[in-house]
DNA sequence: TCTACTTATCGTGATATGACGAAATCACGA
DNA sequence: TCGTGATTTCGTCATATCACGATAAGTAGA
C-alpha cells in the first residue's frame, strides 16, 4: 500500500528561496517518458523537426507497430511530441515547448535541493 | 565520436547541427532515478543542502530502512547524491555536480530534437 | 572480545512496464 | 456502401521494478 501524495503543490511560492519545489505530475511524466531506451531511441528520430507516422517510427526503431502507437501516445501525454493527422496518417513530431517546459521546472527542481 | 561525455560541453553546436546527440548512459540513469515518486520525495528531503542518514531517509520518506539503502544506492549510482561515512553512519546528500551535468546533457539531446 | 547500532545485502511477493499479435476503429477513395 | 490502408485498443506474456522483512556486514565503544 503506497501512500501515493504527489499532490502538484501548484501554490508554491519559492521565488528561488529556501522552499523545496515538487516537481509537477506533468515533469513526473516527462521524465518516466525519457526513461526508456526505446522512447529515446524514438526521439532521435525526431531530430531536426522531422515528422514520421506511427509506420515510420515502428520500422525506423525497429519495433512493433502496435509498439509504437503505444509508446507515441505515452510520449505524447508526456508532452515530449505532438501529434496531428494528415489524411489518415497521423504524423508526430517533437514538442518543443513541452519538453522546455519541463526542463525548466526540472531545473527548479533541483536548484532546490542543491 | 564520443559516446558517453564526463564533461559535458555546455556550448552545444545547438539547432541547425546534423548529428542527433545521443543520451549517455549516466543521463540515462539520471532519468531512470528520478522518475519515481518515492525517489523524487527523498531529493526532496535534501532540500538547501541537507545531509541525512539512512535511517532519517527512510523515518522522513515514510519507507523501510533497506528500501531507503537501495533507493539512496541507485540515486548515487546515477550521480544524483553523494554518500560519505560519519563514524557507524553514512550521510547522503545532493550531488550538484552530477545532477548538472546529466541536467546539460539532457537539453543537449533535447536540442537535437527540437 | 562482546554488544549495540547502522547500513548493506538477500530472498520474496506484489505491482508496473515493455512488447507482441490479433482485433477493432478510423479515414479516404472507388 | 464497401474495401483498403493506418492507427488504436485489447489480451497476454515476459521481464523489471518496488517494497518489505530477515539476515549479514561494518563501526565504535565497554
Amino acid at each position: 500500500m503506497a501512500t501515493q501524495q504527489a499532490t502538484p503543490a501548484v501554490d508554491t511560492p519559492s521565488c528561488g528561496a529556501a522552499e523545496p519545489v515538487e516537481l509537477a505530475a506533468a515533469t513526473h511524466d516527462f521524465l518516466k517518458a525519457l526513461a526508456s531506451p526505446t522512447r529515446q531511441r524514438i526521439m532521435l528520430l525526431f531530430a531536426r523537426g522531422a515528422e514520421l507516422s506511427v509506420n515510420e517510427v515502428a520500422e525506423q526503431a525497429g519495433i512493433g507497430q502496435s509498439t509504437a502507437s503505444q509508446q507515441l501516445d505515452l510520449l505524447r501525454r508526456a508532452r515530449v511530441v505532438t501529434s496531428r493527422r494528415e489524411g489518415k496518417a497521423v504524423l508526430y513530431r517533437a514538442d518543443k515547448e513541452g519538453s522546455a517546459a519541463a526542463l525548466a521546472d526540472l531545473q527548479a527542481y533541483l536548484r532546490s535541493c542543491c
